[in-house]
RNA sequence: CGGGUCGGCCGGAGUGGUCGCCCGUCGGUCCCGUUUCGGCGGGGCGCGGACGGGAGGAAAGUCCGGACACCGCAAGGCAGCAUGCCGCGCGCAAGCGCGGGGGCGACGGAGCAAUCCGGCGUCACGGACAGUGUCACAGAAAACAAACCGCCCUCCGGCGCUCCCUGAGCGAAGGUGGGCAAGGGUGAAACGGCGGGGUAAGAGCCCACCGCUCCGACCGCAAGGAAGGAGGCACGACAAACCCCAUGCGGUGCAAGACAGAACAGGAGAAAGGCCCGCCUGGCCGCAAGCCCGUCGCGCAAGCGGCGGGUGGAUGACUCCGGGUAAUAGUCGCAUCCCGCGCAAGCGGGGGUCGGCGCCGCAAGGCGUCGUCAGAUAAAUGACCGCACCGGAGGCCGCGAGGCCGAAGGCACAAAAUCCGGCUUAUGAAGGCCGACCCACUCU
RNA sequence: UACCCCGUGGUGUAAUGGUAACACAGGAGAUUUUGAUUCUCUCGUUCAAGGUUCGAGUCCUUGCGGGGUAA
């Protein structure tokens, strides 16, 4: 399952106002906000890794393994979702294991996830 | 010769599988235009398409300099800033390399000491008789000489002492005038040091040695050094205080700047005033709006880099420099025309002209290289799994020396953002080179 | 990415190159029957490391940390 950079979120307006409007929830190493919007054939989604995550190298990395984590469960995320996630400050010295598992419960959670692949 | 410790320098991180990200080219597919129905051109893409390419030595910090762009075209002056021993080399500059000179520091040696010599380390190392300023506390005195305690002489004084007692001699405290700077002690720093002579006491007052200042044969391209002579000493420190001298620098920064589309809103013409990125000499003038997003700038470029072999010089290695060889040169800039697509910036293709440099050829004309292939923009270059490597908790075998298995964990610092040169800081595995020290061995 | 500022007790501010000062807060003590008030004492690697200087919070260099601006 590829994952282009087409469905990510790029615009400052877009952030402001899933946090403002969406709901969120929070685990050990992210926070994940989402807001509907059914005009979406797709999802569309964001990442931020604040300066208190590191240096720059960890923060890529970061970046990089959330990516990663996303484009695996791409087949069971419920499309007509915009959704950002944020990393915390655990999260650089957590395993991907870890990162993963926590952010699979927080998208459980917030009902992202539907439990039948899509095709 | 071997081993070890510490420091410096070079060196930039193994391998396989599955999946993914960004850019380019070529396909595939859908749509649009056109069509002589074969195609051609363009645009889009969600294709589990193909091929090629895809972070660093510091990409970092932003401490300097340059390119480039714009601003008043950049001229002069003021202000401000930067640099600062000498020579050579490289460089546009910043700066770097090598050599030399001088200062300072601890150490070693000589000497009674002052001081001198030596190698090592280190230095932002122009100027303190151009001027101004500062030097706290302590101390008598802190920058130009002076004198608190003190030392000495003269005179006054005279409560004391001695003697052969109407007298004579000695004389404390205190005071007047004068000479001196040895000693005291303070301080970061006190107007030379040590020894001798000299003197009422002293003093470079005189002498030897040393230091200092001036002159200086001679040496050196120079910074500077210096035999010798003279002066008896006068000349403190701070310019990373103001400053002076010399040299250099216009300012702002790719969010520079150019352009396109869309959106938005009134007012005015003179004057007042405003603007021109330190100020002046000097100019200009409708105001407001201008974010974001998109295109360009932006990477085929610099006489740029890499590989192999050999040689001379400097250096501790690294490295740097000189000359030669490999080695062979068709590209660049600007203007302009045509076609296609796109709302447009622009992109793609083609033609011709002008100018510049270069190889081959008489000429028309032709030619070809080891590479130059990061270009994102909420920002690509990775994720996961395995094997290597380090690591050794712990376990097993053996009488023992020792051998075998092996978990956790680890595998640096850190990621282009307009480009380039330097500086600084971080880290630096394996391997290699150099220096200092220690141990062992051999020889003397 | 580029540029510009700032670092002094727990907090907010001072300090011509010469003993780091003031206020509030905290702690201990005194006064008071107790408390408040008042008084005394206490609390610092001046962000770090080098350098200049006799002497550095101050001057210089390099780092570290924080903040700001970019119609």
């Amino acid at each position: 399952m590829r994952l282009p950079s087409r469905l990510r979120l790029k615009e400052s307006r877009d952030f402001a106002r899933i946090r403002k409007e969406g709901s969120s929830q929070a685990g050990r190493f992210f926070v994940l906000a989402l807001l509907r919007d059914d005009s979406l054939a797709d999802f569309r989604f964001g990442l931020v890794t604040g300066k208190k995550l590191g240096n720059a190298v960890q923060r890529n990395r970061l970046r990089r393994q959330i990516r990663e984590i996303i484009r695996a469960a791409r087949s069971r995320i419920r499309p007509g979702f915009n959704f950002i996630t944020v990393g915390r400050w655990r999260a650089p010295a957590a395993t991907y294991a870890e990162l993963e598992q926590d952010w699979l419960r927080l998208a459980r959670r917030a009902g992202l996830l539907q439990n039948e692949p899509r095709p």
